[in-house]
DNA sequence: TTACATCTTTAGAGCAACTCTCAAATTTTA
DNA sequence: TAAAATTTGAGAGTTGCTCTAAAGATGTAA
């Protein structure tokens, strides 16, 4: 059983954010104790791992809100819930090839300006002459 | 040379994007027309391209201002341009590795339901019974 | 060459998803 | 027992878009 800064802690999301994912109803099944204070069970751990997966990959709340809704809802919903996990997942892989694409720009970035500090070179490419002698891949 | 909406096709950003990020002083380089349009040029492109790189690894604008400012300085800022585009590097690569995270866990989920259907079971872990019959990874 | 659609501009409103501050009520620790 | 830390909800503030509006420019077609 956890509190919510443990919580916090473990999954590496802040508070606030926890908090805020709570009033937006994504943990409608985390308990609170007689003083109103939230208790998260190792359970509920799962679905704030599920919940910060979605997000991660970009899945607005109002998405999120309804998987949890379908999740509440019962067998009746496993194969919407199912496409949702496909779709999520052809998005992520998307945002990985994406981010292949970005990595190759940032590797040629650094060469450039390692080969640059190396060789002691000026840079040939200032944008405000608008003179292209070295450019980007 | 291009107009924005030429641009924004090409680069696949929005026009609304892009004049956000003009106003934002990310392109001082680019040239307008007599009738006040933005024309931008084939070098321009490549700006817009480490941008779009920058923002897509999660740098923030005020961040990639300080870029874009530190290019138009010239040679005196090389080494701490070369630091940014390490940072940048890192990060990149550190959310390469968050993405493979939660792809492991989109796969488990996407066999779970798959079982799920194919054998036509019931989702034993309803999250409002608080009872775990099955996890997630 | 006039009419209409399409595109451009800026200013500014609206929005999503946090992020932070506050004040009051517990807990925990020293 | 007192100080420090943590919890709560309400609500303000921030970032980075995203969209709308209004005015002007441009391109196409009869």
């Amino acid at each position: 059983m956890y509190t919510i800064k443990e919580v916090a802690d473990k999954m590496d999301i802040s508070e606030h954010t926890l908090r805020f994912w709570a009033k937006s109803g994504f943990f409608p099944f985390v308990k609170r104790n007689e003083n109103n204070i939230r208790i998260f069970s190792e359970n509920d751990l799962e679905w704030v791992k599920i919940v910060k997966c979605l997000r991660a990959v970009g899945t607005e709340n109002k998405a999120i809100k309804r998987y949890i809704d379908l999740c509440i809802l019962g067998d009746s919903t496993i194969k919407e819930r199912y496409g949702i996990i496909q779709n999520t997942k052809k998005k992520a892989l998307e945002q990985m090839e994406e981010l292949k694409q970005q990595l190759a720009l940032l590797d040629y970035k650094e060469n450039f300006y390692q080969n640059l500090i190396k060789n002691n070179l000026k840079d040939t490419w200032n944008p405000m002459n608008n003179i292209r002698e070295e450019a980007a891949v």
